[in-house]
DNA sequence: CGGCTTGTTGAACAAGGTCAAAACGAGTGG
DNA sequence: CCACTCGTTTTGACCTTGTTCAACAAGCCG
């Protein structure tokens, strides 16, 4: 903020095709040229801020966005006026996958924070991805690996107890933080409880007695939003499952 | 079953294309010789019987699979020991989007009756999508799809409680079949309640109480895997919701 | 038939939800 | 600077839902 008070087009070109170099580039052999055909495609926004909506549900689907700094979150309309969590997309993250096959937005997305958005014309991308095979492949992985992330969540959901829930949360959000070069262990939570237990399936009391639990035995230090992680590993043994097993360790012998 | 006791070559290569053809072409205006050349490289396999694995998490990807006839489940490994089912899979949709991305699956497919599996080797596939332009949208499309319908599982497992869930999923099963053109009321259920439990994330008992009560209250009528749905309306108003103001229609006024 | 798995039913229990109220923080206006 | 309000978070008490445990019935197959 100090040397780059003047924030020049080519800083925020360059800043830009960082974001989708991560999120559509990293792991591909793409070549130079094909990253810039790639940046060319992408348009710059206005900076989003809280509460600012990206799209909202039944919105005709356009563009595909990348999130560049800042945080959102997805969302529909649960039973009963209430709105359901779906996700929350950190920067380098993709959103608006899931409105290609109806070609109108299935969920509403609203920024959790002042956030900075790439948008990406998927007319145009689709062309560009017909001509270069890897760019290609690599939106197909894109694609499957949102399929999983969702399926992920759903083994979460499915099966896991509120305590089990929340340590997962935790440590994913902390990974994701992490691949994007931030601290693992010491960051802001920018969703308020109501929205981690919405996301999560629990009440918001669960979660807040949860994060009290957690603190006292030593896990983390929770303070409002901003939270640490000191201890990764019982974080992991109790999203695992270890939570069975740690307080009583009897029964399992018929079976 | 009468008149085609001789099953010739030709007629599974027309069944395969009819099955190959509704779950990939059909919304889209793809050519004849399209679907020629993707019917080309269409592999039939022997056919799957139950309890046979399709594919096995960790196997290295080679191909997506289409059920033909019959069905199976994708599972994993849940803490604990026993497994975790992901999905069921009817006749005319697609297995293993979710192994793209990392290359190998992630997931196990067993078949829960004799089934009939076409492959699709996906590296010929995205040989195909690349110059056939509205194969590639179509592909991105099957991909968006996948993950419009985990999301709303991931709706159903966060907010709606068992037997919005059974509800739900009796209809989704009731659709899917429909939309194959089979009976929307009247259907076989190829999985154990075990299965359904774990798919919908209640213990085996829950279920078999709820199909009981759901019996009960005239919603279907239930023998053993036979399950005929009396009151689809009735389904859908539980799965909405509706259980919570069909019983107690008071409290809320503050708030 | 006898041994097996799968499904059903009942009773006790516990996890988490609901309701209610207090505590806290941030912003607002005197 | 302080008092006040509004929204979020925390905490406590109670109750509902669904799980767990256990026994039993029903198919299925050698």
């Amino acid at each position: 903020m100090n040397q780059n008070t003047v924030i020049s087009i080519e800083s925020i070109r360059v800043a830009c095709r960082q974001c989708t170099l991560s999120s559509l580039c990293l792991p591909m052999g793409l070549t130079p040229e094909d990253v810039e055909r790639l940046d060319d495609i992408v348009k710059r926004s206005r900076p989003l801020h809280r509460g600012d909506l990206l799209f909202r549900e039944g919105d005709h689907f356009r563009s595909l966005y990348v999130v560049k700094t800042g945080s959102l979150k997805t969302f529909t309309p649960g039973s009963e006026g209430g709105e359901q969590v779906l996700g929350f997309h950190l920067p380098g993250e993709l959103l608006g996958l899931d409105a290609i096959d109806k070609g109108q937005h299935a969920c509403s997305a609203r920024a959790l924070e002042t956030s900075a958005i790439c948008e990406l014309p998927f007319a145009r991308l689709e062309e560009l991805t017909a001509i270069i095979p890897s760019l290609q492949h690599q939106m197909y992985r894109l694609l499957s690996k949102e399929i999983g992330q969702d399926t992920d969540l759903l083994r979460l959901l499915g099966k896991k107890n509120a305590e089990e829930r929340l340590a997962a949360f935790l440590l994913s959000f902390s990974q994701r933080l992490h691949r994007r070069g931030l601290s693992a262990t010491d960051f802001h939570l920018s969703m308020s409880r109501h929205e981690i237990g919405s996301y999560l399936g629990l009440a918001v009391e669960t979660v807040s007695r949860l994060f009290t639990r957690f603190q006292d035995e030593g896990l983390v230090r929770v303070e409002r939003k901003h939270i640490e992680l000191l201890d990764l590993r019982g974080l992991e043994e109790i999203s695992d499952g270890a939570g069975a097993g740690r307080r009583q360790p009897q029964r399992r012998q018929q079976t």
